[in-house]
DNA sequence: CAAGAAACTGACTAATCAGTCAATCGGAAA
DNA sequence: TTTCCGATTGACTGATTAGTCAGTTTCTTG
């Protein structure tokens, strides 16, 4: 693994720990098992670290998420493929869960970041679709996707407390019902 | 209002605007019209201020909300009622959403601390009853209140970012429908 | 009034941290 | 071989910060 890759995992570990104002630059570079200088060769700042961080997530989340959803699926469908698929990221990457619920309500996020990637774009279109074919309730696209975001965020720190995993398919249905319910018509 | 009460009240606005370690100490009590010292004489570490803020938050939320709750009401007019008066004290106190959000996913929190306030114990007591005598889905009940909360949260995160508020009835119980369908059964 | 306690002040300190920089290393190209 | 340049090092710094403390004022109570 190359050293800015070892930054960024080391960076996520500590900070999904400590936070980011917890997390000093040098214990990242040391722990990452580099020097102190190299880290402000490859992130000018620490913003720029984090901010890194944080599309990196993003674009691996995307990628392992949609890559599941088929062709000639019906809505209900790909909705449940997404938040299955999302659950499992996050259950399977617990530091990369963690970093992202703090970054989100740090005050380096801002809504016009989170926007301009493709895969808030691409649910925000599965919304649309679904609301003018009369399958969702009459609410405005963006409160949707933040309500499924949510229940996400919440189902997962459920599982997470209790130590459980998604192994009894039954039981995964009823917490997908929990979203699906309160978005459908 | 007592230097004490200042302290907590400014600390909450700067908090809101530059989380817990984008503040420090002696801006809280400069802001606040105070001497330095004072701070540590009300809260002899900058943790104690924090986790005092929050149990005055939690109890002010408390009083706010349940003291509407009236005695008779079905149990959809209780989680009404209760719904509606935490997303009005939210958009109400915007200090006091702001702070208990970055509280909560901070390495402060615990579960734990939260389970022992009476406003949670009262909201669990409710949820057990829905799901005992069918009206809620079969899930467990910690689950159940945590998504509520969640879905609070989202609503009035929704409503301020797009500068709304709760003046239309028949929006509102659109909005409400959504957190209920995803608990009723 | 006296006298003790509690509230209050603000200058001070020890520690920490983001970011710098002069110097070295190692590999590629000429 | 020489020259070049990005990668790398780690000691260093200037700024910031939580918390202290010695002393002063204000309140309380006998």
């Amino acid at each position: 693994m190359d050293k800015r890759t070892k930054l960024i995992e080391t960076a996520k570990r500590l900070f999904s720990e400590n936070g980011f104002y917890g997390t000093a630059t040098a214990r990242i570079a040391k722990e990452a098992g580099v020097s102190n200088g190299i880290l402000f060769h490859y992130f000018p700042t620490k913003d720029v670290l984090i901010k890194a961080m944080y599309f990196d997530v993003k674009d691996r989340l995307f990628d392992y998420t949609v890559g599941q959803v088929y062709k000639g699926a019906t809505l209900k469908e790909s909705i449940y493929t997404l938040w299955l698929a999302a659950v499992e990221f996050n259950l399977e990457n617990p530091n990369d869960f963690e970093f992202i619920r703090q970054f989100e309500t740090s005050p380096y996020y801002l809504t016009e970041t989170e926007l301009e990637h493709r895969y808030v774009q691409l649910c925000l279109e599965l919304i649309d679709k679904g609301i003018e074919d009369g399958q969702f309730k009459q609410i405005p696209p963006m409160l949707i996707f933040k309500s499924m975001s949510a229940q996400i965020e919440t189902t997962v720190r459920f599982l997470k407390m209790n130590k459980m995993v998604l192994d009894n398919v039954e039981f995964t249905h009823r917490l997908f019902e929990m979203s699906w319910d309160s978005l459908a018509k």
